[in-house]
DNA sequence: ATTTTTGATTTGTGATCACACTTGTATTGA
DNA sequence: TCAATACAAGTGTGATCACAAATCAAAAAT
């Protein structure tokens, strides 16, 4: 990045892409990171190494390092007594943890967004809605990936309503947290013919509309609960098969 | 730390003091912070330095930048847009926030661990009002880093109970954002001639004795509840007796 | 006297190096 | 043939340096 003196000068262009914001590369590798992470792009017990990362990334590994502990510290990676880093392997209780905690919290911030929330903003929501059937028309190309980004995008500007400092990061930690299994879930429900995600998304918006904030959180456990109980169900009947073999 | 390769045989001292524990300079500096955090320590808006504290630590800069990184995504401490950090401010809208979600998330933590903790269990929390007893009994000198360790070791073990590895470090992420505001009502507390701490502490352990989940969330609610709505009180007549002047 | 500008100091960030430790493989021994 | 040892590659950690940006102080100009 930071090679020699002369480079602040020659270098319009990179001045240009980054005028004002100032961006650092510990951030970037961060949110880089942490979109992988949240998206399932890594797969559960992967280990991460910092030059590996770091060669990725196209910076050295002082950034990525910082990064990787952070991601440490909210859990998203674990790190082993070798001092190597993984992402956190699935297991069922660790899964029922997660989608407790998920209920919890989640769930308060979206009774506490139900009374806040300006019809402005309900529509805003309401809005997203449309976007997720314009993906499903043309479903030949399951993209998972556009799946992922637009329910992470409907949650989150619900939870952004609940106007909670505190309570959003630890949302965001939660989803750090359940990524990957969430992206085994939603290959799961490709393969397996899936239900309707659009329809428990238009329950929370149609609650939210008439500020009701106990059938909104209920829509929302019912919706956050699928993917859970579905891998659940998954990984039982494969360990009940394995068991039987 | 690491100077040279003679050292490590020649210094037979620090390897019986860290005989197998691979403790890194950075964990060092990580759990120091946070300790100083967690008891106030520091106070509310007061920036920190990386060089700073790297010569207070007795180390580098690079295992206090990732310490402070790490605090930096727990809410611990705040990034200002100049890249210094410092420990956030205290206001009112804050502590609202923090105190909620403590509620929510403590309360659901000692409901779980009612139902769950063992009579042995029980008789190692209830050993631990003994010692704050003996505490006040010799209270000429008011030990308040003292009450903030004891107070935290009575939560904590309780928390503990609860078995769930996804709430316990979100606890620890609001006792170190409230850390600072915790600091400074104990201090007024003592001024004001402070309420009994240890009656509501016997509540709770009443509670958890016959395994009642509803009184002992109740219970832990008043506690959590006492040093935030003595802050705000404090805060509000401040702010009400400047308004006048 | 107040404001502006300039220069020096401080501070965060990224890169690189040195070292300890782990891991995996090949070589040597029985 | 198999086990144990030794060697080599890889990896995390800490220290140090270079640089840019911010902060602060003093000097200059209005």
């Amino acid at each position: 990045m930071q090679k020699t003196a002369v480079e602040k000068s020659n270098d319009p262009i990179a001045a240009q892409l980054a005028p004002v914001g100032r961006e650092t590369v510990q951030d970037r590798v961060y949110l880089e990171l942490r979109r992988a992470l949240i998206g399932g792009l890594f797969e559960p017990s992967q280990v991460l190494t910092i030059r590996g990362l770091a060669d990725a990334l196209m910076t050295s590994t002082m950034p990525v390092r910082e990064a990787l502990g952070r991601l440490i510290t909210e859990k998203a990676l674990e790190a082993l007594p070798n001092r190597s880093v993984r992402v956190p392997p699935i297991t069922l209780e660790r899964m029922d943890d997660l989608l407790r905690a998920r209920i919890l919290i989640e769930g308060e911030a979206i009774a506490l967004a139900a009374t806040r929330m300006s019809p402005r903003q309900v529509s805003v929501i309401e809005s997203m809605l449309g976007e997720w059937d314009e993906m499903r028309a043309l479903k030949h190309k399951k993209d998972v990936d556009r799946e992922v980004t637009l329910n992470q995008s409907f949650h989150f500007e619900i939870y952004r309503a609940c106007g909670s400092a505190v309570l959003i990061p630890m949302i965001e930690s939660l989803w750090l947290q359940s990524g990957p299994c969430i992206r085994v879930a939603i290959y799961a429900f490709s393969e397996a013919g899936e239900v309707d995600t659009a329809h428990f998304h238009r329950s929370i918006v149609a609650a939210l509309s008439v500020q009701d904030a106990t059938v909104a959180r209920e829509a929302l456990v019912a919706d956050i609960s699928r993917p859970f109980n579905f891998l659940r169900n998954k990984l039982q009947s494969e360990a009940a098969s394995k068991g039987t073999s």
